[in-house]
DNA sequence: CAATTTATGTAGCGGTTGCTACATAAATAA
DNA sequence: TTATTTATGTAGCAACCGCTACATAAATTG
């Protein structure tokens, strides 16, 4: 790799921790230049313009997203053991920058707004290749429905947990359970 | 009511439309103060500063949100019949306005920014209250639990219909009446 | 070494944001 | 009618935004 290109990544990395911790709002060029060091006239040298430079943070954040979830991949578990754990897991502050990015991320893909429209349908995309992969069904002619419930569970239990709705978020568990 | 009082309600009504129209982003004073007919220097003659007034407007939002949730609650149903039916409402063009700015407020409320945060809370309460009164369950102990379920289910039901993936919802939905 | 490409600084443009200072006109209260 | 409160206009400030023009220095390539 050349040692521009080299140069680049190494923003990509520290902007993909600015935006985790600091938001896409905050995530102005001036912001994401001193973050890793540069100028804003250096990142407009790097990227064609912002979007592109977006795109390409978002795409990289996905796959540390992605490598999360296959990292903490156990052996398949059924519906009512997975989505409680990982209920449990969006408490952990490793996993709260996601989320905090993730509903951002929503707030501007209902909006059609490129690049996140894409990149949220293909974090989405692998969150459902994940229960494909670790959710364990019964008959094996509902597994697609399973993921698809799993999935929308999930995504809702994020929301609640967003508002701190943990009574609700237990409650759900529980009747999941049952 | 004075008259100056009426003229601020009236352009609460206006501010509504165009927020509910063009999102919180677009909702810049001077935005606003265009949208109903006025200047930015007014709508701070009226109201104390952004804050007051965006707590103003979403409150009168959430109260027009609430009572179209209750114009169209129908008798008690089962949640495998409850929850398809709210699944398929998320389709109308009447409601996706406030699914777009549902959104946008659950990604301020998570990083618990003021009003949103306190705004968000508000609007789900009024969700739970909602299922409180239109779900209908079998074994009354289990009543909490089956509110919190659904709950949680047609706010995931919402994240995806943002990214348009319907067929997840209809498979998600078809999990739930099996 | 010369020519060319790549890297970086400085400065600024035209736009938006929330908000304010200073003015005056209009409505209301005494 | 006079005094006081309320309404409204005009103008601008300081801080941001994405982006660009113009310069030069440094590295790479012929």
């Amino acid at each position: 790799m050349k040692k521009g290109e080299m140069k680049k990544q190494a923003h990509i990395e520290s902007m993909k921790h600015y935006i985790l911790e600091n938001g896409l709002t905050k995530a102005s060029l001036r912001n994401l230049a001193k973050a890793s060091g540069t100028s804003d006239r250096m990142l407009l040298h790097y990227f064609q313009d912002k979007e592109d430079l977006m795109t390409e943070v978002l795409q990289a954040i996905t796959q540390d997203l992605i490598d999360l979830l296959k990292a903490n991949q156990t052996e398949p578990l059924p519906l009512n053991v997975l989505v409680p754990h990982l209920g449990k897991m969006l408490k952990e502050p490793a996993v709260k920058p996601y989320l905090r990015l993730w509903l951002e991320l929503m707030a501007e893909a209902s909006k059609k707004e490129e690049p996140y429209y894409s990149a949220a349908r293909k974090i989405a995309a692998s969150f459902k290749a994940f229960y494909r992969e670790v959710l364990l069904v019964q008959k094996e002619e509902s597994k697609e429905k399973m993921d698809a419930l799993a999935l929308v569970m999930v995504e809702g239990l994020v929301l609640m947990d967003a508002l701190d709705f943990d009574e609700d978020i237990n409650l759900a568990l529980q009747a999941l359970s049952k």
